[in-house]
DNA sequence: ATCGTTAATGAAAATGAATGTCAATATCAA
DNA sequence: TTGATATTGACATTCATTTTCATTAACGAT
């Protein structure tokens, strides 16, 4: 089964209907490469859906976001932009480029933050890890 | 010298004059425990300095940042806050609950790099590293 | 297969943060 | 003190995102 089909299976579990252009938001963020804004990923849907508004397109990474299949990118330029969301201690690494991303595990914080917790007595309850630069086809 | 004559130094030297709102905006940001956002900043200026219009605020934050003076911190609600720069490898710990935050150094991250850039093929240039947690007042 | 409930759709309007314009004002070097 | 010019705040504008709403479509029940 694609990564698509199990998110849709997932979006119907939850209650939702599987229309067309839900499909189609659905399989470009689950086959994307890189991370996309609402408006890329109306272009790209109205490819395969003309009909398509842009306000489904919302209303689907709403959807997704909320069941945690997707997740939203913070970058420099702009942080609109949603990729698939990481699993377990999955961390990012963008091409500053041509936007390429990556997925990640390398946990190795543990220390860190524990000795920070005894140090500032913050109770760390969440992490963010994100490294930028160029992917290999980028650095011609 | 305190932190924001040192930053009211820096921006005349770069040509900016300073002006009562200019100081206002300048005074809270260098002051603050907290990131705050446009509006935030704008409301606390207007305390000092009521006459103050929003937009100075934008302006006075574009100006702050092209000096590395501050930086856009980014969390989940929101990605327009404001804090003082991270200085060399600084990174940031933030209270989900009140929005303190804190400066830490803890940069452990040069092995994971080196092993990425092998693996992966990227040149890494840039990393992102954030905390997020309940500070000690927000436990109780 | 058909029906009926109700979720989902797209168009259009509304919202709201951020930016651009501009005449009036204030800074600061000379 | 003066004058060039950076800065100001009011206002208008832009543009992404949300809201509203009548219509359409999905899909469980029959």
């Amino acid at each position: 089964m694609s990564l698509s089909e199990t998110w849709l299976n997932q979006m119907q579990s939850d209650g939702s209907r599987l229309t067309a252009p839900r499909r189609a938001v659905v399989e470009i963020l689950a086959e994307a490469d890189q991370a996309l804004d609402p408006g890329e990923i109306f272009e790209r849907a109205r490819r395969q859906h003309p009909a398509i508004g842009l306000v489904t397109v919302y209303r689907t990474l709403e959807k997704l976001e909320a069941l945690h299949l997707i997740e939203r990118i913070h970058q420099h330029e702009g942080c609109h932009a949603y990729l698939r969301a990481a699993q377990g201690h999955e961390h990012v690494l963008l091409c500053e480029r041509c936007g390429k991303a990556l997925r990640f595990v390398g946990d190795d914080l543990e220390d860190l933050i524990t000795a920070l917790e005894k140090r500032t007595g913050f109770l760390i309850r969440e992490h963010w890890l994100q490294l930028f630069g160029l992917c290999p086809a980028c650095q011609a």
